[in-house]
DNA sequence: CGCTGGATTAACCCTTTGCTTAAGGAGTAT
DNA sequence: ATACTCCTTAAGCAAAGGGTTAATCCAGCG
């Protein structure tokens, strides 16, 4: 399976047409029918068959499509992106797990990119707690924010950096009686994220899934709670905001509040990159205290990036 | 550059040393070697330097190491893909703008889902307007659900489906004078879409880009709007519980209440999957109206998915 | 029936990949 | 300095990729 074959199938997918795919990539008709051969056998599936109308997708292919398109797509960008490396900014990945994420990724990446005087080029990417350490130990991140990893992975330099404490919240208007266990739980993505806090306080309280609803976010899974619908669970300086205006309130349980921390977790010394050990010590000043803290407010649209990279399916 | 000559850079990269990724491939150590000078070759890169404590990526090197990471990640995957497509669930991929990924893609795919008797495995993923009609041509998405693309491109399938009523909302103890094209905009990703139904209002009042701040999503900048910090956009049915617990107020603009309507795009009739028409069809029927008019809650874990499918980044 | 457009197969060629072993450098540690 | 480790280069070879032209198959259609 090579990446011209992949080209060569994708090209007939999209097009229809062996003949029209061969004039497109301007070979002959032969050569491009060879290279889907090639892949049937490869996959033991016939990928595309002829019909009246045009070649269309096998289940197999209609799978394979979207994989082989994004790595004919991934091909030609390898290439732009070593032609533009060189003297362009450093650039710098960040991994969060999803309460980061929605609240203080991009502020924080915001003031330090803005501090560091634009030389580096920071994104960040959603990942679960468990593919924290993999990214990082891989190579496909170089910070990561979110719980402790250490004994996940060795040989990783995973340190806290800030504390806070996640409480349970309601309506104010709800009483909430009986074995939190039994109540409707109202979750952003971390409630099905087992390693993140949400996730460990879910498991000491015993709640079953089915006690579960997960929503995407957790702003709006707070707005849920706030209705009535069930609790919901928060950072407390995080859910500040409406706790102020008595759309929420703390609930206590056997368990909340419970100290939490974030930690920063990235490789050894020896094996960091500038631009991640410049990040590293930015987390540990005050000013990336104070985002953290009161993370607040919306990006520019210009800075706005999406949280996770947006490209075609898997 | 080949698959393997990627696999080769991509294992010395993480592993440090090219004699331990011949090892992990089994290979001699030359062979490695030579993948690498191949690939340096190609790029006009050194892409990996010699160092003491192992072999460091260049700036060209880590530009490089994500994206080949992903596509030898995608290469695995795309046998697996095939090799499990028979005799498994059809699967159906729904492009939707953010507004739409945020309250509806998922409690309309679960619906969806359940009355396809699990014969389908529906799954969303988030993209701009104006990637929308490319997603569908290029047959990455089978259907899409957003604004209007007629006129993006030819020979689509672009039906109206639902109509809504967007309006400004802020604070209702706050007033908001003089020109709106002055207030702070406090605004979800759809702010930064020039596409998107919000994209075009705020062209129409003449909102500068320094104006707006871009949230993560619209929950977060509704819940931002009711500290007072703004005025935001909204679908009036989707922010009607906001309205009903007096965190918003509607505000009156020359150009809202605006309406609007979301359109399905698919590809025309003959090219169209079984899975695409099912969806097409049950997107008219009164439970999804119903469930766009009102699709409060969210999903249960097991049926949660991440709004955007989240691998590396590019 | 026979024609025709389009996909495939066959036969053949050249280039590239990918692997080997052997030898050469370059840096580090003892 | 010497030995050791590790990356690189060189030379050679089998296999696969990728291309061509010519022949074949196959469905639709007059």
């Amino acid at each position: 399976m090579t990446l011209g074959q992949l080209n060569a199938f994708v090209l007939v997918a999209r097009l229809g047409s062996v003949t029209d795919a061969a004039k497109a990539l301007g070979v002959s008709e032969p050569a491009v029918s060879q290279a889907l051969a090639a892949l049937r056998q490869h996959h033991g599936d016939k990928l595309l068959i002829k019909r009246s109308g045009g070649m269309t997708l096998t289940a197999g292919g209609s799978r394979l499509l979207p994989i082989a398109s994004q790595m004919v797509a991934l091909g030609a960008e390898a290439d732009a992106a070593v032609r533009q490396a060189n003297g362009v900014a450093a650039r710098l990945q960040l991994a969060v797990t999803s309460e980061i994420a929605e609240f203080v990724a991009n502020p924080l990446l915001e003031a330090f990119t803005r501090r560091s005087g634009n030389a580096i080029d920071a994104s960040s990417g959603l990942a679960r707690t468990a593919e924290l350490p993999v990214l990082i130990t891989n190579r496909l991140a170089d910070v990561a924010l979110g719980p402790d990893v250490t004994g996940d992975a060795g040989d990783l330099d995973c340190t806290p950096i800030f504390r806070a404490s996640l409480v349970v919240v309601g309506s104010p208007h709800c009483r909430h009686q009986g074995s939190p266990a039994h109540w409707p739980w109202l979750l952003d993505p971390a409630g099905a994220d087992p390693g993140s806090d949400t996730g460990r306080l879910l498991a000491r309280l015993g709640v079953p899934d089915d006690a579960i609803q997960v929503f995407p976010n957790q702003t709006a899974a707070w707005s849920a709670a706030a209705s009535g619908g069930g609790v919901s669970v928060a950072l407390e300086h995080l859910v500040a905001p409406q706790l102020r205006r008595h759309e929420l309130a703390v609930v206590p349980t056997r368990h909340t509040p419970m100290s939490t921390c974030w930690y920063v977790t990235t490789l050894p010394t020896d094996r960091r990159t500038g631009a991640a050990n410049s990040l590293r010590h930015f987390l540990t000043t005050p000013a990336a205290m104070h985002v953290m803290r009161a993370p607040g407010s919306g990006v520019p649209p210009s800075r706005f990036r999406p949280p996770v990279y947006v490209t075609i399916w898997s």
